[in-house]
DNA sequence: ACACTGTTTAGACCGATGTCTAAGCAGCAT
DNA sequence: ATGCTGCTTAGACATCGGTCTAAACAGTGT
């Protein structure tokens, strides 16, 4: 049970992540990450994203969603688009309801840049480097 | 000296660090979060971040930061100021030159936030819930 | 076919943000 | 004192971003 459990392998982009403070990111790099902070920056899709890592079966349907805050449908679909854009969820219709789940992997590698020694991106670069 | 081998121990807020995916953030912490991702949402300031980090003795001045962009001398201050209010970096004038360094312990607590088991936080939970 | 519910798209509005130029402040050196 | 260099502040400008309402699209059920 529990996608959260599963041992993150996935790390969809190429770039791999070497901690922001072992050595100099360059611009293509930065250009990169970026865009993935700023999905992140805006406590309204933080929380959509943990709503949605948190929710039984790590997938959480949009109307469960749009109850947890005091904003239109349209809003929380725009962030929801946001998120999905930037690679940091998934989602799948399935009959009259569209579920949405985390993509680990990106997480994973946010952290791993921010980390001083990020290794729980697992296996990801084994000691390399 | 080199501030940057501190064992991290100031975690600047009181909001600790349960990751994203294990349990939902409330809307307060949420609020706290973003602007420290906003912070990190722009190439410019990731650069400068990773810069100040990897620089030897763990700071770097603003002349040598500089040179590395094709900005004015007043974007690239506008963007330190940005990493300093959110306290992702501090700064202090020593003679003619400003040196800024990095604040490990807010980087750490975004790792941690993000990480499905973030540990890179050394003490601050050990292996606790 | 029709109506009803769930979700997304389109467009408008307004405040926030990145960049620049011009000007100010802080130290150092002549 | 005066000037020079390093850095920041102030203000202007253009663009981006979050929110809303209105309307469209997708499925289900009668």
């Amino acid at each position: 049970m529990s996608k959260q459990g599963l041992p993150v392998a996935d790390v969809t982009a190429g770039a791999c992540c070497a901690p922001l403070v072992r050595e100099p990111l360059d611009a293509a790099e930065a250009e990169e990450l970026a865009p993935l902070f700023k999905a992140l920056a805006d406590p309204v899709r933080l929380r959509l994203l943990s709503l949605i890592a948190c929710h039984e079966g790590g997938e959480a349907c949009v109307c469960e969603l749009t109850g947890a805050f005091a904003l239109t449908a349209p809003t929380i679909s725009h962030h929801l688009k946001v998120l999905k854009t930037a690679g940091l969820i998934d989602s799948q219709r399935r009959g009259t309801w569209v579920y949405y789940w985390i993509n680990p992997g990106t997480l994973a590698r946010l952290s791993a840049v921010l980390g001083p020694r990020a290794d729980a991106t697992t296996g990801t670069m084994a000691g390399a480097r």
